[in-house]
DNA sequence: TAAGATTTGTTCGTATGTATC
DNA sequence: GGATACATACGAACAAATCTT
């Protein structure tokens, strides 16, 4: 793992008691290649390695915890467990970090405009029936135009999701982890703000026939076909949303 | 801020009492609009207005802590401050999320290849004399073919740090974190490791052309050529990856 | 169902460390 | 250097959760 950086660079040695138990603990972790699930000792034998006190030692775990790097469960059989950073915690995390900088949506759609067609062009031929299924599946929330503000707002959390789940069908996870989390920071937003609150018959046809020809394009296994189309849907998405410059990610998201 | 999402879903209802400290101080801190370094109440105070112990208030606050939500200094007018999360810890807590999943150097170039184009694209024409004086400062590290595998290295890291250093240059925020966590890792791993330990006359030749290039290229403002010089760039660096695929981000990394 | 064992969760009182004035 | 205002750390006790019998 990776050393937390000290928020103050000139404070390396004084860094406090909870702060050097989490590091060394990660260390150990790593030394010993420990897995997820694995447990860790117990909070009266690290008061007794480390010889510090309880409330030290707990702080140190709620470090560690924050990160999502253990968990702590209670009772007999409890104590604190490896724990692997999952997917939500770590985009919640990151959320964070664009919180007090701007990011507007045209900054996502620069990113999701050269990513998507890339992981699309890449799963071409590549699904399983059963994922191509579960795509029209979701597919099957938009088949028909939105009637209020309110449905479309679903529908658009819903066309989302299906980019989400193509970036989970990959096996590039650095790649689905970047197209899913900006995924996510724009379901937020359709969420929290009224945003899509415009139902638009022909927009909403030019992008379902979108999903339905990269979908073909999935299913025979034509990659150039697969980015071309995602291409030109990323690019009718933005030009829709480029009227909105709203700010965007102004909530956090942590442990 | 976003709400950190419980290891366990099902565990809504009793989170423990510094999590829920935690998560009402992130609500506080969004509600007021509180900006980094505006001060937040003191221990004595929240034990008072949480009605709680101050080991749990301590808990609660080395919880944001770690998220870099938080500092604290000592002392008279020290106490806890909105800290706005560095690049450096949201890259360390990214990273986390991908130690132990299987990331190859495969996919970090599959997405380098996708983006690092754009940017260099939507950068031409908009830096100034500084910046590109600066970029060419940093291409004087490996104005020499290495002599040696520890001088590969050097040159290594160095060509990197230009490309964190171009993501620095764009108003995109977002893409800009994304490439440099990339050559984040990309370094540590070169670091670590005895990568690239092959003194390799002709691609170091290669490589550097591209970058004059692409610095001429930014210069004059011309995307296209800015665009295609950097795909070949990172291409050409894929396929001098390609022998390498060695398990990467096995490390931790935070506070 | 109930009791007991185990482990983390929480409190309180006190003392120490640290930076500012 | 001394006083002040903070966070930091310790120790003992008790509470709560959860597994086993």
């Amino acid at each position: 793992m990776a050393e937390t950086p000290p928020a103050d660079p000139k404070s390396r040695g004084r860094r406090s008691r909870p702060l050097r138990v989490a590091d060394a603990i990660k260390d150990w972790v790593v030394e010993h290649g420990l897995q997820p699930g694995d447990r860790l000792p117990g909070e009266a034998e690290l008061i007794e390695q480390f010889g510090m006190s309880k409330g030290t030692i707990r702080e140190a775990m709620r470090l560690l915890q924050a990160q999502g790097l253990v968990e702590t469960k209670t009772g007999p059989g409890g104590g604190s467990f490896v724990g692997e950073v999952t997917r939500e915690r770590a985009s919640a995390l990151l959320a964070n970090y664009f919180y007090f900088r701007d990011v507007s949506i045209n900054d996502i759609y620069q990113v999701r405009i050269a990513l998507e067609p890339e992981l699309a062009a890449s799963l071409a031929g590549k699904l399983t029936d059963a994922q191509l299924a579960e795509l029209e599946a979701i597919m099957e929330h938009y088949a028909e135009p939105a009637r209020s503000a309110e449905e479309e707002r679903q529908q658009h959390v819903a066309s989302l999701r299906f980019h989400a789940r193509l970036s989970d069908f990959g096996n590039n996870a650095l790649l689905g982890f970047f197209i899913g989390f900006m995924a996510q920071i724009l379901t937020d937003l359709t969420v929290y703000k009224q945003l899509y609150t415009a139902p638009n018959h022909d927009l909403w046809q030019r992008g379902r026939l979108h999903q339905i020809d990269l979908i073909a394009a999935l299913r025979t296994g034509d990659a150039a076909k697969a980015h071309a189309v995602m291409r030109s849907h990323m690019e009718m998405a933005q030009s829709l949303m480029d009227i909105q410059e709203a700010e965007v990610m102004k909530r956090f998201i942590a442990e």
